[in-house]
DNA sequence: AGTTGGACCTGACTGC
DNA sequence: TGCAGTCAGGTCCAAC
């Protein structure tokens, strides 16, 4: 699924491919992408003739920044199968297309989700941060509010398993459930330690897997694990799921020392992979 | 306030 | 072969 090293992939090929060009129209296929905004034509009003001045982040979400002197900001969340993909407005429409971003010129900006969990929203003004779909955010990953002294505060006031609460986007932006079992692999830590129980060098060590395994995944170009979806603007796919320690590695030897990876369900249903003896 | 479980959604997979 | 059931998880919502 597309998180922060996936989004972030997309926000810089998009920044090369699609950087400076003008919005001609957005066009919904599946009126689902859309039901965060009042209504279609408000999308279209709020995107149509501005031209892309920058393309932004934050979290999972990858932000279109329009028109300065009309400030607008188009805002596609991945969900769990969302993709970005550049075309040109002759190539078939893939059966998942759930909007279509026009541009001035021969490419469009495609919107692909095949199991409709992300959307696409247009709404005025820059400041992201006083949006209604960020409000609640915490801190990037790679931010200076982002410090063990946060993780310290944040994680005292939760009681629950330390991987629901990394995945949870209020306490840190863009982790989902495959960065979360590799940060907690990196980090020693088991998934289901309760987060006000780490200790001062867990929490130090959390800290840094956080940085150092969202950043060698970006570098990688994301994850393209076995039952993914994900590929880049171009249709390619990323190369870190070759690096994968945990996920999805059920029963494999871990890479470390050779114990078993065991699954089990974390409180909230998901699944969680961790190695035995590796993660305390 | 924080935690938990259910709902949404589609394709892949399992079992009879 | 076919078909019902299950699973996967990002995010929101309601209940405790």
């Amino acid at each position: 699924m597309p998180e922060l090293p996936e989004a972030e992939t997309m926000r810089r090929q998009l920044e090369k491919e699609v950087g400076g060009a003008t919005i001609t129209g957005v066009q919904v296929h599946i009126a689902r992408a859309a039901r965060e905004q009042g209504s279609a034509e408000e999308l279209v009003e709020l995107s149509k003739g501005r031209q892309i001045d920058r393309i932004g982040r934050r979290g999972k979400a990858v932000l279109f920044f329009l028109d300065s002197k009309k400030p607008s900001t188009l805002i596609i969340r991945l969900g769990m199968t969302g993709l970005l993909r550049v075309a040109s407005p002759g190539e078939p429409l893939d059966t998942h297309t759930a909007a279509t971003i026009g541009l001035r010129g021969k490419k469009q900006v495609r919107f692909i989700d095949q199991r409709q969990f992300g959307s696409i929203t247009a709404r005025p003004g820059h400041d992201v941060d006083q949006m209604l779909e960020f409000r609640d955010y915490g801190p990037e990953p790679f931010s200076d509010e982002f410090t063990p002294a946060y993780l310290r505060d944040v994680l005292s006031r939760r009681g629950a398993g330390i991987e629901p609460v990394l995945m949870n986007q209020g306490v840190v932006a863009g982790i989902g459930k495959i960065y979360a079992d590799e940060i907690l692999f990196r980090a020693g830590i088991r998934p289901n330690r309760p987060a006000n129980k780490l200790t001062g060098p867990m929490r130090e060590r959390l800290w840094q897997a956080t940085r150092d395994v969202l950043c060698e995944a970006i570098s990688s170009g994301g994850s393209s694990a076995a039952d993914e979806t994900y590929a880049d603007v171009y249709g390619m796919p990323g190369r870190f799921q070759d690096r994968l320690q945990v996920y999805q590695r059920t029963g494999e030897p871990c890479r470390v020392c050779g114990t078993p990876i065991r699954r089990a369900k974390m409180t909230g249903g998901r699944g969680m992979h961790w190695c035995p003896k590796c993660q305390k």
